[in-house]
DNA sequence: ATCTAAATTGTTATAGTATATCAAGCCTTA
DNA sequence: TAAGGCTTGATATACTATAACAATTTAGAT
């Protein structure tokens, strides 16, 4: 599966298969896959936009699907933890991920203006790990996130 | 200036270096580098750890120079604006910059362990940009945060 | 079938991080 | 010295996240 990026794409798809994905993913591996969680992950897989936990929450209780935080956060802890979606963390908030359980480091793109999150493959830069090494510090974990402007913001037209 | 790394070094030089960068740095600049902010900057610099907002402003209550969360987020704003400080997303925490008023993009080692933060020179990430590039993102900014263990950590001599 | 243990959800409360707003003070410079 | 702009003081509030414990559901064992 080759990302859209910032294009346009048949975005249907992208929830049917990311849900289907994750579907099977738990099903494999025995893990409940409730309501909350479900909806919870088909909520961020709707954009391709970061989503606070409390913009999420104001959803599910519409929906009522419960109205306090830890409703949330343990839903977004589930979907962490598995790899269905991250955290951006300079904007606490969240996107979904279409590589359901890959432990992988994700490097992401975000638009400051119309908030889109494009998700790059392959790990990041060589040149931190060597850096690293170079100072004996052993990496676990690494956050790469770059902010600016996607190709249609760009443009005024 | 070579960064020490994780490595012991005569930590009183890194602070008083770093306060003469900024104070000349801002007499060149027509900056005012009025007391809270030199302060808040002298707390980051006394240790090359990350520290919170909150962490800061307690110091600064105790010695009487404001208590309400917005002195300390101000000269914080300031000292990041001009690069004197930046700020550690995965930690919500900010650490200092010998590197005044270079526009640069760090790139940071976090030790999970003992907190400690060292920042890597160098631009992080050709990748980076030759994948913004393919999708026609302008990158503006980026954060790269390592997160593992300090040779010191790793050791539990 | 039923009991038990574990995981999940509900609920309340609170901790932690950050900013908006407006009034007051201070420098600078014209 | 008057005017304008930057800096600080102070109050209030918004936003993000987790602790703690009770109630419920689920899955497996007997």
């Amino acid at each position: 599966m080759t990302s859209p990026g910032f294009q346009a794409h048949d975005h249907a798809r992208c929830v049917s298969d990311g849900m289907e994905a994750a579907l099977s993913y738990c099903e494999k591996n025995g893990l409940k896959f409730t309501p909350v969680r479900q909806r919870v992950f088909e909520i961020l897989l709707s954009e391709h936009k970061a989503m606070g936990a409390y913009d999420i929450l104001e959803i599910l209780a519409k929906e009522g699907m419960g109205s306090q935080p830890p409703v949330v956060y343990r839903a977004l802890d589930f979907l962490g933890t598995h790899g269905f979606v991250h955290k951006i963390e300079k904007l606490n908030a969240f996107v979904a991920c279409d590589h359901p359980g890959s432990d992988h480091d994700p490097a992401f793109m975000i638009c400051r203006s119309c908030t889109k999150v494009v998700e790059m493959d392959g790990s990041p830069s060589s040149e931190i790990s060597s850096a690293a090494q170079d100072l004996g510090f052993e990496v676990e974990a690494v956050v790469v996130e770059a902010e600016g402007l996607c190709p249609t913001c760009q443009d005024p037209s």
